[in-house]
DNA sequence: GTGTGTGAAGTGGTTCACAGCG
DNA sequence: CGCTGTGAACCACTTCACACAC
């Protein structure tokens, strides 16, 4: 089944939404609703949730337990993916204590940095060994994803040494840079600069 | 001028990549060759750069100093913004040390927190006050814009916060969940897990 | 009556294709 | 001849509007 990026976005989102509900004890669901707390139209709340046939029942709603697990289904891996993070700079570090990373779908196995006080110690109990050794460890570990939080200089270099190990399918990308990669591999960006200046240029359109 | 919002993103990165290339010395650049580095096609690279009027010549490309500083004109604030940032956990110390806040026209003026051991220091030399504070510290250093580094739970609360000072402009969200605000206040935001959710799922369907 | 499911219409953004200038 | 500038065609996503199930 063929899902459109924007609607992927929006399913996590109502994943998320639907957990808190369960969670305290609401059993039904509107369009309306959810659309209120995520800001979604709810015409856009029904569409999406229409691609995977009558869910909702009419004059009523969703059932929210039902739903979650139905959205879980549909996002959840078909085995744990393993990960390495790449840069142990502060962003690397704040993303290793970062809440999403417990999920155990996402699984960190290996840190690799340059920075030779790093390297050989375990940081979230996490191995840290030499950018250099990336593909060898890649290999044995089994890893398929990399965060990549490097400096801009640094990220295309990084992003070469571990595409030689042959079994990266997917990269999300701090680096404030667009990155070249082989078109096996998959790349997502979120660029942090980027976004800070498009809401100072619309703030700056505002106050015109 | 009414620019849409991917056009801006656009802009963000052709004008770092133009700062680079000029550092390396290129003169004249093409819609072709910006296209291949920043992963567009070239008729979009024209069409974005078309919209401020004649700026490149036929048969040869872009200057690449005077494209700069024309878009660099674009982008640039009337002055700069003051800032304070919420939430001073992983993320939030992180972002204190990344890079882009380092440009003269992102000012951090104030930091927030409700944990006391952290309220009356400073960190990066910025002064760290208790959440309570914050409308009163706003509307005291004329802050307008928020960085939002605080846990789920505690969004939309922060967010309720600051916005009583009734200075705050925009608001770029770290945290994983949406936010309601005034229709005064414009948010961008920075979803984490849900990019992280959305390599995952493309990659599970590339897999099978 | 209430809220879903959905074709159809609308909107916004991208890509094409080529005329035209250097 | 090369590369820009741009209307027109295209495509993708969103919103509307209403029939229909509960």
């Amino acid at each position: 089944m063929k899902i459109a990026e924007p609607t992927v976005a929006r399913l996590v989102q109502y994943h998320r939404l639907l957990e808190r509900l369960y969670n305290e004890g609401q059993k039904v669901v509107s369009s309306q609703e959810m659309g209120e707390l995520l800001n979604f139209k709810a015409s856009q709340v029904r569409k999406d949730l229409s691609y995977f046939g009558e869910i909702g029942k009419r004059g009523v709603g969703y059932h929210v337990e039902r739903l979650f697990k139905h959205i879980d289904e549909i996002l959840s891996p078909p085995r744990q993916w393993k990960m390495a993070l790449v840069g142990l700079g502060h962003l690397g570090t704040a993303l290793l204590g970062y809440g999403a990373f417990k999920n155990t779908k996402f699984g960190i196995q290996a840190l690799f940095d340059n920075d030779q006080a790093k390297v050989g110690k375990a940081y979230a109990g996490i191995p840290c060994h030499h950018i250099k050794e990336a593909p060898s460890v890649i290999r044995d570990k089994g890893i398929e994803v990399i965060i990549l939080t490097v400096p801009a200089e640094a990220a295309q270099n990084c992003i070469d040494i571990v595409s030689q190990s042959g079994r990266i399918k997917g990269v999300l990308n701090f680096s404030p840079v667009s990155i070249v990669v082989p078109d096996t591999i998959r790349v997502y960006s979120v660029d942090i600069s980027v976004e800070l200046e498009k809401l100072l240029f619309y703030l700056k359109q505002n106050s015109k």
